[in-house]
DNA sequence: TTTTTCTTTCAATCATTTCTGAAAACATGG
DNA sequence: CCATGTTTTCAGAAATGATTGAAAGAAAAA
């Protein structure tokens, strides 16, 4: 026999439940700025929390060989799946990062990377353009538009150094603070007078 | 005369700085889960900072105006701009909130709605599924992807309370220990011993 | 080296999203 | 009521993005 010892295979109710995360984390690629393919083939690692070779996931999730190694690849390039190699078997095995935390924080770096930072250097450049524009006279329209974009600066600004914090290995006390605010049953800072529910 | 007392419009570089920044804007459409036109619409009244009609839109973006119109409509519909109309004048114009924290608060609440929370609840629903397959029985595989399923759980119920805090009015609280937690110098939470940057 | 097994690439195809433009709907004033 | 100015809708066109499949590339085994 050639699988001596084969994986148990999950019951029905537990497959079905697996085939609904991957629906579901599927439709959620948007929102990580990941195609629907990538998003399906990292829940199936996830949930099955097994290591999976190419052949598995194209059959499991009915995609060509080509999708699934790019979606492959591009999981690997954002540092949430890892490849691993078994003893004696050719092929290669990925399996996905199993702390949820971690997961994030790898997800949180990437659009750092990818979207933030290069918008904080153009928004640089823009309130410089500006800026210029306003430069000595005191032209009403070139001053207020110079402060719509600090406004923008500084948030993200804030938002980068922010994100920094979470993914970087001290992001572990981000975590725990996120935590404790979550729990933590009301508390108030600095202005409030009156509050009113929208 | 029609127009007594036209708006100034703004110098070369100051539109030039607001084309850059329409763009830029436009580009990250996809992290804000909008359109490409949707969110230069938007960037064209938040830099330009007055309230424009429709026509003014389209002839600045060079976009139809039916895609003018959808795109407003779907900003208002993210309380992200709103109308508001002047006196002696058929048209409606529309305006760009300009507090960057409230913005984005609103868009924190929108996705809120829109996608944290539909994937909680069916996260829950799976997460019930595997549940029942693993009564009793001391499956391990049905074990182990419960508990797979109860830390994703476990991870949106704290960005879903996180977010509540700080869409909610009191989010000027988090607003600013956000803030805070951004320029402080360093902290260290609970357990760390030996943190080693990845 | 040659064969075998597995992986990557990429042009063509397919699917989805976005945009247009013209028509319909709506509103206001005469 | 009609005329006029304005906004919305929506079917089809265009653009963009995702997927396939087959061929080329790599790496190990024979």
């Amino acid at each position: 026999m050639t699988t001596p010892a084969p994986k148990p295979s999950p019951s029905d109710a537990l497959r079905e439940a697996q085939d609904r995360f991957i629906a579901v984390w599927g439709q959620m690629a948007g929102a990580w700025g990941i195609s629907r393919t990538m998003a399906e083939v990292h829940a199936l690692l996830y949930i099955s929390g097994e290591a999976m070779c190419t052949d598995d996931i194209m059959d499991r999730l009915e995609i060509s060989r080509g999708n699934a190694s790019m979606s492959l690849r591009a999981l690997l390039d954002w540092n949430i799946v890892s490849r691993v190699t078994k003893r004696g078997d050719r092929k290669e095995y990925f399996e996905a990062e199993q702390d949820v935390w971690a997961l994030f924080r790898a997800i949180v770096r990437e659009r750092m990377n990818r979207e933030v930072d290069p918008l904080l250097a153009s928004l640089h450049e823009i309130r410089d353009m500006t800026a210029k524009a306003d430069k000595g006279k005191g032209d009403e329209l070139a001053a207020a538009q110079r402060e719509r974009i600090e406004n923008m600066v500084a948030f993200f600004e804030t938002l980068e150094k922010l994100g920094q914090r979470f993914v970087s290995p001290s992001g572990k006390g981000l975590q725990f603070a996120a935590t404790m605010l979550s729990k933590m049953p009301e508390f108030s800072l600095g202005g409030g007078s009156k509050e009113d529910a929208r």
